[in-house]
DNA sequence: GGACGCCCGG
DNA sequence: CCGGGCGTCC
């Protein structure tokens, strides 16, 4: 089976790129990251068209996640809130099984996260805060959503062993995934950053992409200004991570670039993973 | 010769609109409404690249209007105030020959004018005010701007038989002109715009279009809203106006329909005059 | 540089 | 509905 992540930089700025690459790349399941708009809103048609079931948590302007699966996907849950079962036409269930701290119900409010099962694996489809500047207010929420996050998986590996997390991280982990040499104060890129994200890999994940590549040079994202993408000026900040029995059947996991030669392209391109 | 006239709403986004349109129809003179942009950010070469002749008057927003040409046209001047010639790179001379009234250079504030001499024809590109609503501060602009360009013409008759006005009007001047039947409160079809019109016909000009086809339903604009397009719901205010010698000499005047048929079109669609 | 919302103008 | 400008975010 293929799962893709992709941050579309805005579904409906997006679709016609998306509807032809799911043509030419009938994946099983896609995560979306950076949605930007209401549930509402979104447009579903077209991708129902291509035969996916939609799972999507959104919001105005800002983030929002989506997942399409080829099959249902099941126990479908958006935010941090545990067992937070929503249905493909997105009703939120009123009840929530665990004892939320507002810390949670708080950081859920930006919806950057979702997640389902398919067939045994759980898959967790993540828009990690950016944060801004190192040391902002911002910087501080995104050290605060990942250790979140961390106690979030640390409930979930007690009954669920089949985890694949992936989406925009927003963090590059090593010098080999920047273009260039970065400073301790660069944001995507800062040793508590890094940390943080570490701290979630100790847990029990492996990076899939270095599996299978160990070479720099490898990207998934290039900024729009300065001409980023042409001199391949990019980070690798979209990854999937697995839990060791996913790892071990993973059979490739690559970037594919092409998308980002298009017109009006997202600054990001699709990463895929088989299973 | 052929001469078209086209609002293209924004000459930016109808870049690729307009470049297609003139490989199919090389006319030999093309004048523009509402190109919406500073001349300093004109996108000039794709029009040059054509072997047009570029003579362009805009403003940051609203209005602005171009003629491009495949020969160099003679006295080029914007505006009202009276023989004011610009190059072809836009100087606008420091000397104004005529003692403009304030009112005057105040209506020039707004770029909606601009003529030059080919051949033997003075050709008077216009886009006239909309007026918004019956009765308020832009009608009463409107019909000031339109008394102001009769006194224009009065003075270029006195000189000048071979005349060519036309661009967007912003008036439907008969019944036949409309898709239904209007009341005197509507904008573009009330009797004081249609006598301020009239007015300037009766110096001495005959509406090409007319002169070869009679029939009620034909249209030149049609509203973004309401799906006017498909329902043919338009209005042909986009006019050729021509003094008497000139009307003998036309041989076609047609209104293509097809730019306003392609994907993100102008509201307006093109006229072509030939003599 | 390119999304968004919001406002203005048609 | 579809242009533009502006402010905001990444």
């Amino acid at each position: 089976m293929k799962i893709a992540t992709w941050n579309v930089n805005s579904i409906r700025s997006r679709q016609e790129h998306l509807t032809n690459w799911l043509q030419k790349n009938p994946v099983d399941v896609i995560c979306l990251q950076e949605t930007k708009v209401i549930d509402s809103d979104f447009p579903r048609s077209p991708f129902e068209e291509l035969a996916y079931h939609l799972y999507i948590s959104g919001q105005k302007s800002y983030n929002g996640v989506a997942i399409f699966s080829k099959i249902p996907l099941q126990n479908v849950s958006v935010g941090f809130a545990h067992r937070n079962p929503v249905s493909s036409s997105n009703r939120v269930s009123q009840v929530s099984e665990v004892s939320s701290s507002n810390r949670v119900s708080e950081l859920d409010e930006q919806k950057r996260a979702i997640a389902g099962i398919f067939e045994d694996i759980l898959i967790l489809n993540l828009y990690v805060p950016n944060g801004s500047e190192v040391g902002s207010e911002k910087y501080e929420y995104k050290l605060q959503w990942l250790k979140v996050l961390r106690e979030y998986l640390e409930v979930a590996l007690k009954t669920t062993p089949n985890i694949c997390i992936c989406g925009d991280f927003n963090i590059a982990l090593e010098s080999r995934d920047i273009y260039r040499q970065t400073k301790d104060t660069e944001i995507m890129a800062s040793p508590q950053e890094r940390q943080s994200l570490q701290a979630i890999l100790d847990l029990g994940f492996t990076d899939a992409f270095r599996k299978f590549n160990p070479d720099a040079g490898h990207y998934t994202w290039w900024d729009y200004r300065r001409g980023g993408f042409p001199q391949n000026r990019g980070w690798r900040i979209d990854h999937f991570y697995l839990t060791e029995n996913l790892s071990d059947r993973a059979q490739s996991c690559i970037i594919d670039k092409e998308p980002r030669t298009w017109e009006k392209p997202s600054d990001h391109t699709p990463v895929i993973l088989e299973l």
